[in-house]
DNA sequence: CCTGTTAAGTTAACGGCGTTAAGTTAGACC
DNA sequence: GGTCTAACTTAACGCCGTTAACTTAACAGG
């Protein structure tokens, strides 16, 4: 039987190797152009030594994704705390605006993470823990939008097609900000702001702040 | 002197080898992942031949982005002739779902270009020729938002913040289906239309089709 | 305390990559 | 025909991800 102390379990030679490598790994400038060797080197071990805390290279970057992944969350956790109701039209559309300025917040601010998460191998990388890439973080907009509805923001009920069209606009602003599209670049919430308006001016709200 | 004939320029060993790299580098499966090595010998020349019409594999897929936007331009050109202004509000209104639909259509199409051109190194490859990857492609969309205030379907002239936010509606929206996103998949020019709607609902367009 | 057992590391090696250096060949010009 | 040079060739460098085979360190049981 191997039992884990449960006190001090770091034994071996190097003492948790995995979470070593993930941190290193998080701190890297571009995380996918990232070499095992050198991240490696980096922790102090040689090469093979990381197949034994991941399959592959991409087992690793599917990992580093997942970490991504709560990290965005912690940012939409500063938009509004999804256990409680919005409660009132203004909060409701306050955490909208929130939740797209914290979107490009992340993309700012972790861009390396942000084009492993969505960028071209995306769907490969996407969370292998929940099918689809969908982890809580996919909650956050569905809520927003329900709250919307329900504080008399919008009149019907939003669809799947607003929730995609939403999440497509803010979603495609990141995108944009992240490749240096001129016109995307400024402030994130002043841009994020820009958009979400317009949002909502979609879903048939009416005046705005 | 090096004087090129005129009629027949196939000299030399191969005859147009920086023509045949960039067909066969087009027609592969996932462009950004393809080697140097492999595609010489596709086309049957050794490694550093690429390197006479190829300043490095970087130059390369630069030079196969720009042949991407050019594509891309066909299929905006499909979608309406920018030389020819919308009749009426109904066109204006038609053409800017056929520009949505066409970006979704070259999407799907071609998603390897679509990587190459708009995905994570994008803003390296993108066109090295003109400044921040401007190309006339980037013309259809200014023009469709202009053409729906001069016949009426929305009353302000669209202002750069519009054009943004339809521009990132509908690049979040082929993104999302690039990446596999359950939601956003469908028949392009359903979910395109459903997204362009929404956006002329933004613009403050009245009723709809 | 000695003795397996085994997880966590090691070095060595394979094939493939982008790229460079140096040599060869083939068309053009006198 | 001789020369020049662009367009190719082979050989090689250092890096990469990955595998195989070996070593080491912590525990378990007598």
């Amino acid at each position: 039987m191997f039992v884990m102390n449960d006190a001090a379990p770091r034994r071996f030679h190097h003492g948790d190797l995995r979470r070593a490598l993930i941190e290193a790994a998080l701190a890297a400038p571009d995380i996918e152009a990232l070499s095992l060797r050198q991240l490696a080197t980096t922790v102090g071990v040689s090469a093979p030594a990381v197949y034994r805390h991941f399959e592959s290279r991409e087992a690793l970057l599917n990992t580093l994704a997942d970490a991504g992944f709560r990290r965005l969350e912690t940012y939409f956790a500063k938009a509004f705390d999804p256990a409680r109701p919005a409660a009132d039209a203004a909060e409701a559309r306050a955490r909208l605006m929130r939740l797209g300025a914290a979107y490009l917040d992340f993309a700012d601010a972790e861009p390396a993470l942000w084009r492993l998460m969505f960028g071209v191998n995306a769907a490969g990388y996407r969370s292998a823990a929940v099918p689809d890439g969908r982890t809580a973080t996919y909650n956050y907009l569905p809520l927003a939008l329900r709250d919307l509805h329900r504080t008399g923001v919008i009149a019907a009920p939003p669809s799947e097609r607003d929730a995609l069209f939403a999440w497509s606009a803010i979603h495609g602003l990141a995108t944009l900000r992240a490749g240096a599209v001129t016109a995307a670049c400024g402030p994130a919430e002043e841009v994020a702001a820009s958009v979400v308006k317009r949002i909502l001016g979609a879903l048939g709200a009416a005046a705005w702040t």
